[in-house]
DNA sequence: AATCCGGGGCT
DNA sequence: AGCCCAGGATT
């Protein structure tokens, strides 16, 4: 109904661009199919420079996919630690497990079939099929969205299924050969000049004569904002229990925030010392001090906890804690970001 | 279609 | 401290 800018127009130029302006990342100096896919996984929850090096890191230890499909749980956890969305790494692993048995080790070169494979969704098909395999597959991701919205003033919400469908074949009707340096070099525009929260450099953008929303000087009302869920607070008493120069860790349940992930143990409410003492049995005779509060924002949850440190008289008979060295903390256990301000301490030093 | 999944950077 | 950033799985 409204008028769009027509897509082929920006072809050329964005192409252009791209072969001038784009970063030298190593996932791009050696694009195989395994490589893409990796940095692609990591690439959906972080910026470019936190990723690379666990990018560098993950490749050192698992240079394959066979290696990634044989590793065992707990290096892949160590390798992912601190990037989030841990069921991305899982699912990482899933799929390797099948291309392995499956593909003999290769990727498919088929977008239905990477579509198909744990992890790997309409984005990231596109992604690997294009940049991996020239397939003419458009790769819309929120950089995508973001660049088309405010070229052509589109109103609608770009978190809507439909208007991710819409972009898709509109890209895939213009698409050239050049698949995977064009879906790039939209989305590396978005990252690096149509920037989000404000401020795009439309100075340096090679389609500012085409955008629409430039031409309006309404650049940042595009795109539309989503209204965000409340975020509900949990609070929560973490427990950083000592026994002979160990420190108690225990495995969070398989399913939910954080699944199968090591932890510290933890009670509900934010307690002190004494309260604690009352609800838990094995601090009997422990002696107790207090840590510093601390909060850890998530998507939907934000934990505020209250903090206890307790040398315990004698060790727990509870089969779930497993009391763990500093050093093996720090070496061969992976624990969420949400533990840091109670975890680094106890890595930095040693117990006393 | 709506909700659940982390974590970090910028102001 | 409060703002922003997203793709895939699950329900």
């Amino acid at each position: 109904m409204d008028q769009k800018v027509g897509l082929g127009e920006i072809v050329r130029p964005l192409l252009d661009w791209y072969a001038v302006r784009s970063r030298t990342l190593p996932f791009r100096s050696d694009p195989t199919p395994y490589h893409v896919w990796l940095s692609e996984i990591m690439l959906q929850q972080t910026r470019v420079e936190a990723a690379l090096p666990y990018y560098r890191r993950f490749l050192e230890v698992l240079p394959t996919i066979a290696d990634l499909a044989a590793a065992d749980e707990q290096t892949l956890f160590k390798l992912w630690e601190g990037l989030g969305y841990y069921s991305r790494a899982r699912n990482l692993q899933k799929c390797a497990k099948i291309v392995v048995e499956r593909f003999g080790g290769e990727l498919p070169a088929d977008y239905d079939e990477l579509l198909k494979l744990p992890g790997i969704g309409p984005y990231t098909a596109g992604a690997i099929g294009s940049i991996a395999f020239s397939l003419p597959v458009a790769a819309v991701d929120g950089n995508v969205l973001r660049v088309l919205s405010r070229l052509r003033a589109d109103p609608e919400d770009i978190l809507l299924p439909a208007t991710r469908r819409r972009v898709t074949a509109e890209l895939c009707a213009v698409m050239p050969p050049d698949s995977g340096s064009f879906n790039q070099a939209l989305m590396e525009l978005g990252a690096l000049v149509c920037l989000p929260n404000g401020a795009p450099k439309c100075g340096e953008c090679p389609l500012s004569a085409l955008c629409r929303a430039h031409a309006l000087g309404r650049e940042e009302d595009f795109p539309q904002k989503i209204k965000k869920a409340a975020r509900r607070v949990e609070e929560r008493t973490i427990l950083v229990l000592f026994h002979r120069g160990r420190v108690a860790i225990r495995r969070r349940p398989d399913r939910g925030l954080l699944a199968g992930l090591w932890e510290l143990p933890s009670l509900p409410g934010r307690l002190t010392p004494q309260q604690a003492a009352e609800r838990l049995p094995l601090l009997a005779g422990a002696v107790l001090s207090s840590l510093p509060q601390a909060k850890h924002v998530f998507s939907h949850v934000e934990w505020h906890m209250a903090g206890i440190r307790a040398e315990l008289a004698a060790r727990p008979d509870d089969p779930t804690l497993v009391f763990v060295t500093p050093q093996e903390l720090t070496d061969r256990y992976a624990l969420p970001s949400a533990f840091r301000a109670y975890a680094d301490p106890i890595r930095e030093k040693p117990s006393d």
